[in-house]
DNA sequence: CTAGCTCAGTTGGTTAGAGCAGCTGACTCT
DNA sequence: AGAGTCAGCTGCTCTAACCAACTGAGCTAG
């Protein structure tokens, strides 16, 4: 009856006082009192809105209005996918194939139309990629920041937000299942053609190599399927 | 230091257990001996996990684990949209163009190879959308059907499920505010236009009938705009 | 006088125990 | 045999106390 309520009443609050990301919550005490709940009640709504990424909690220091990032759906997304492929559902190609069909409409969407900063942004990020693979170092975190930057020139934050949620999940799901990693001289090249192909403004060129780029890893994928041992005791679900 | 803790291990018994949608968790006496801690931690971490769509508490009849959909997603990213908006920022305009940069792509993409089933029962979704126009029904519903009908032919669970989660959160947060609604009339044309293109497996035509319906729902959207003045600092309740 | 430390006060974190509320199924009375 | 009742599970809420992290004022040592 209440619980459901206290929630509700918390995020009215915060659009009521307009609060910002950052901005200073009521303390715990003045939130019994202005909800007329007791602690208890009112700490459980806070942990299911700081779930949500609504809020952000800090011990000793008081409660925030949080980032409102996309950091929860990742985390959803990222169990959903384990827990499906545990009970072996092929969830995780799934989340592959849902970065590839957006991400090809994105970048036919793209082509001819990045900026040039971001060009040339990208040119350095597939140097720095190449330099990594040539001293066996992982790439994950530049191929990251390769398609973020990528995206940036659709101008719309909360696209970009999503796009890199789904990598995201998708990077943390594939290391915690162990999966074999890419051969990373195949995926410099990819990436400098998805760099080059958008470059060219030929919208089917950059189709294509995107397209490339994840049967790539999907390849990968395939090959380490279905076999599932007991969950590796530092995992992050 | 447990609280978060206790989330991972709660999820870490899911997949040991290889528990499915619906499976009963243990009871929370069950969790407190199991997990070494107090009630209320336990019921927080539940509440948690709750929010995040992973666990479903049914009052008086047990704990279990959730449908894994996208809705907690769904509350996310509305509840940081009407937040966005009440500060004065375009942020529903931005839900919008998420929607329309992606569905353009996989519109383009589905053009010509959609399955015969598919176009019959979206036929029937256009005319029972004209039926209610006609007698000025809402078609708010059938609009949603539509759009998940439409990519259903791309055959992947996952992507259905984020692009009916970004139109559930655009459609909440558009009554939320009390958007205008559209003319009926003009939305059945253009999902009409979007059918028959998409039959005629021309990608370009689908684009563009996919862009030009996006384009009227953003028509309707400035008229409503929020022309509040950014309040960057110094913002009173 | 200043740099650093200490400690009291504030905030959230955790535990405990009691009682309330919704649901189920077996028992009882008709 | 059928309908009503109640005992027992379940989760929900509250109170009250104490633990732990952080801040900042005030003290001490240099």
């Amino acid at each position: 009856m209440a619980a459901r309520d206290l929630q509700e009443r918390i995020k009215k609050l915060i659009l009521d006082r307009r609060l910002a990301s950052g901005a200073p919550l009521p303390t715990e005490p003045e939130l019994m009192e202005h909800l007329g709940a007791s602690r208890n009640s009112v700490r459980e709504a806070l942990k299911a809105l700081q779930a949500m990424g609504i809020v952000e909690i800090r011990h000793g220091f008081g409660t925030y209005v949080g980032p409102m990032s996309l950091a929860p759906m990742i985390e959803g997304l990222a169990f959903r996918t384990v827990a499906g492929h545990y009970r072996g559902e092929d969830s995780l190609l799934q989340l592959l194939e849902l970065r590839e069909a957006v991400e090809t409409g994105l970048a036919s969407r793209l082509a001819g139309r990045i900026p040039q900063a971001d060009l040339v942004e990208l040119d350095a990020l597939v140097d720095r990629m190449e330099e990594q693979a040539a001293r066996g170092a992982g790439l994950a975190e530049t191929d990251r920041a390769f398609h973020a930057t990528l995206y940036r020139g659709l101008d719309n934050v909360l696209l970009s937000e999503v796009l890199e949620a789904f990598w995201d999940a998708f990077h943390r799901v594939r290391t915690d299942l162990g999966g074999e990693p890419q051969d990373p001289k195949v995926t410099c090249r990819q990436h400098r053609e998805i760099l080059d192909a958008v470059r060219s403004g030929d919208s089917m060129r950059a189709e294509e190599a995107i397209r490339e780029h994840f049967g790539n890893i999907r390849a990968r994928l395939s090959t380490t399927a279905p076999q599932v041992p007991h969950t590796r005791h530092n995992e992050r679900v």
